[in-house]
DNA sequence: TTGATTGCAAACGGTTTGCATGGGA
DNA sequence: TCCCATGCAAACCGTTTGCAATCAA
């Protein structure tokens, strides 16, 4: 399973001469550690309690640049954004009970072959599964 | 295709004791014959021009309390909210060019059975596309 | 050295809230 | 009449931006 990695980040900034930082290294290790697709302000957080000092712009401006360069993705639930290092082709779970987000190998969703319909021309497919966790399945009468 | 109506409208405000209004009738009114899933600042700009002093906070109000009875939905995208009043359960294409939302019919992907992975109790299913709609998929080179 | 990166704080856009006024049932 | 709904403005929250100071290459 594809994720992000140190090297990706190297890579990345060579080829648009950018400089490697210890904020943003220490943002791409957390991310790359973490699958509880974290908000910013989660990533904020983490980051300045194992390295101290670095400021929420910095975390949206790095944030940003892996989403434009695709080496992380957005999942956006009740207006907020979540981030995904995942890079394999993936779909989510999300809990309706705790607002976990959860990925979903796309084997688990049997035959979802898409077609372009009325003359569109589709790039991508995002399927996001609602409903309870199952910690929250378990845990409830319902 | 079965959309929300005025009807639905009084249906809801019985069952909970609340009041028809000038302003609810209007908002309604214009969520059921569009289908442009507006965005909150789009209704309240349309509904004024039709019915004047109809205030954002009014607006707000009353979309949320339709989201809250199921009688319509959001269609979240760049951290911005979209309505959609389409009762039937349905899929999203949004173009990556111009940002339309369009629906899209179940039928439109072939076979998506979904099962509850891992423990998981599913409950709904949400397939957004995103590509080139039929209008820019026409005007560009790519 | 030099331009990219950072931290800070102010600004921003969308949404919610508190409160006094107004209006359906 | 009574309580719900409204308009307004301020507050709120997540995110972006401008700017001067700092730092990687």
């Amino acid at each position: 399973m594809a994720r992000l990695t140190q090297d990706n980040l190297l890579t990345l900034l060579s080829e648009r001469r950018l400089k490697m930082t210890p904020q943003r290294r220490a943002i791409v290790s957390y991310l790359a550690e973490t699958d509880i697709h974290p908000t910013a302000e989660e990533v904020f957080t983490e980051v300045n309690d194992r390295f101290p000092m670095t400021s929420r712009a910095t975390v949206y401006n790095t944030l940003n640049l892996l989403v434009d360069a695709h080496l992380v993705s957005i999942v956006e639930e009740n207006g907020v954004k979540r981030f995904d290092s995942n890079l394999e082709p993936h779909h989510h779970f999300i809990c309706t009970a705790c607002g976990d987000v959860e990925d979903i190998e796309p084997g688990a969703i049997s035959s979802t072959s898409i077609l372009n319909p009325g003359g569109r021309k589709t790039t991508s497919v995002e399927i996001t599964l609602r409903g309870l966790c199952a910690r929250c399945a378990g845990r409830t009468a319902s």
